[in-house]
DNA sequence: AATAAAAATAGACTAACGGTATAAAGGTGA
DNA sequence: TCACCTTTATACCGTTAGTCTATTTTTATT
């Protein structure tokens, strides 16, 4: 990443997050990176671009913290969920990225809009999942109302907590709690039959669930060509493509290259969700 | 209302609506309430202040409302809990207000924001004094809690409804679903003495709740008093301070006045607070 | 090493914003 | 007629996001 361009978003990142987004000005960017107006248009079209990336790198931290906290265990613990959960409201917390996530969520600029939609979908969408690996196929026709009842819980709990307490927020306490409620309730709910959204599904997430592991390997091939030969995370990409795609892939190895991609903080956002993706598909192979 | 301030008001509603509160400039509005920018300013100090005089008169056709779907029913019926959620539901799907609910949550603007937290600790205070209405009292430690759940909940669902379907949302629908989920986890929540915030209370709820009926009679009139004589409402509300003052209040009288006003539509923000919590305490007339 | 092309940079500039100030015009009741 | 208040129009201020252009720096090529 170009210097200049990290200052920026460095910069960008610490006002955003103390004065929000709508209160800092691309002159108290400019003053804080140490660069002028000409620099900043020159790495990002405008303002909200500009927030868009910081929020894309936050997604891939992330999601890259939350594999990382799944290898090695089952993916059907509601312990693995909780901790999972409690790295979002964690970082969210520390990040102070509450205000941020929601003053683009009702933004009246129609790509930053669309990259909010995009952002919570993604999330939605992750939560579905997991309340399936946890719960099994049976919870599958109500996983998506349950991943809204756990995002709108914990954003609830949160805004309350920060009125009733003058307290750091307890956000594994939080966490774990919500999911003991969402066992809960998800029991009830299957044995009752009771949907709001019976078979409607987020539009994305038929074509996303579609990849398969085939259609991985060139997609993965052709971003890793896009680094630096001397990048370690080159060779580890373009052997993963290799074995994708391969007649018999080897399953052992194709696990440890992931772990230690999964553990690795400097992953693009594009390559985490790839990433995610294989690990997703991983028990498709014999 | 002063004509004037009410093409105000009417035209700056339809602008922070369809265009959102930042989107739209203080002469969008000037243009579509065909004013000149000292008529605004001589009745609103900022563009914030006009938003609030917005907000506040929202909130006082939600109370109203939901005040009239509860006239003559028992408190503890979840139907009507159901159909007051509904209420807000509703009104907020009819009249775009999610955006501008949002927009102002995270506001940077101090006074917007105290103004929001409060608007905020308001809907949740209510929303846990009905779960307790409903409940019973060992609800009480859980339902602060729980009125994170609904509020959350709602707002989940309608932000994914939006994104599954085209078609309208079914408001009903969502509401009385939530309220059987709230009826299913709650029963469960009890009997696992499973609590989060324990003993934490909102601020603002002490307070409120401490206000008697024989305080409330002397600022009821005192409101009264500011109103014209030739106003009907007038004369109910200074009825309702003197009985209220009375040696033997008759709680048949002050039902029926109190049931006039929760249909009355004029009825100002100051006014509804009152009538609700009069509503409140009727229990406490012997 | 010299030079040409390309990329990065600084900063002046624009139009629009929220809000203030002021002077003139209009309306109303005594 | 006069005093008083509301409304209007408009000029003005500081600040905003974004554009444009001239200059400097970097890079590639010979």
């Amino acid at each position: 990443m170009n210097p200049k361009k990290q200052q920026i978003l460095n910069a960008a990142y610490d006002l955003f997050i103390n004065k929000g987004y709508n209160s800092s000005s691309i002159q108290d960017i400019l003053d804080g990176a140490k660069v002028s107006k000409g620099t900043f248009y020159n790495y990002f079209g405008s303002k909200s671009e500009c927030l868009m990336a910081i929020m894309e790198s936050i997604g891939s931290e992330i999601r890259q913290r939350r594999m990382a906290a799944a290898v090695g265990m089952s993916a059907n613990d509601p312990e693995v969920l909780a901790e999972q959960l409690y790295i979002r409201i964690k970082l969210n917390l520390e990040k102070n990225l509450f205000a941020l996530y929601e003053s683009i969520f009702y933004s009246q600029d129609p790509e930053l809009k669309s990259f909010s939609v995009k952002q919570y979908s993604l999330e939605m969408e992750w939560i579905s999942s997991r309340i399936v690996d946890v719960f099994g196929k049976e919870a599958a026709p109500y996983a998506l109302e349950n991943a809204a009842f756990v995002h709108g819980y914990v954003q609830q709990l949160i805004h309350l907590w920060r009125l009733v307490s003058v307290d750091n927020l307890p956000a594994d306490k939080l966490s774990s709690f919500v999911i003991r409620r969402l066992q809960a309730t998800i029991a009830l709910q299957i044995a009752a039959k009771d949907t709001f959204f019976g078979n409607l599904k987020l539009p994305l997430a038929a074509s996303a669930d579609d990849v398969t592991l085939e259609e991985l390997a060139p997609l993965l091939e052709q971003y890793a060509q896009k680094l630096k030969d001397q990048d370690n995370i080159k060779q580890l990409a373009q052997f993963l493509a290799a074995e994708l795609a391969a007649e018999t892939p080897r399953k052992a190895l194709i696990e440890s290259v992931l772990t230690t991609l999964a553990n690795d903080n400097r992953i693009e956002s594009e390559l985490s969700i790839m990433i995610e993706q294989i690990w997703k598909h991983l028990a498709d192979i014999a």
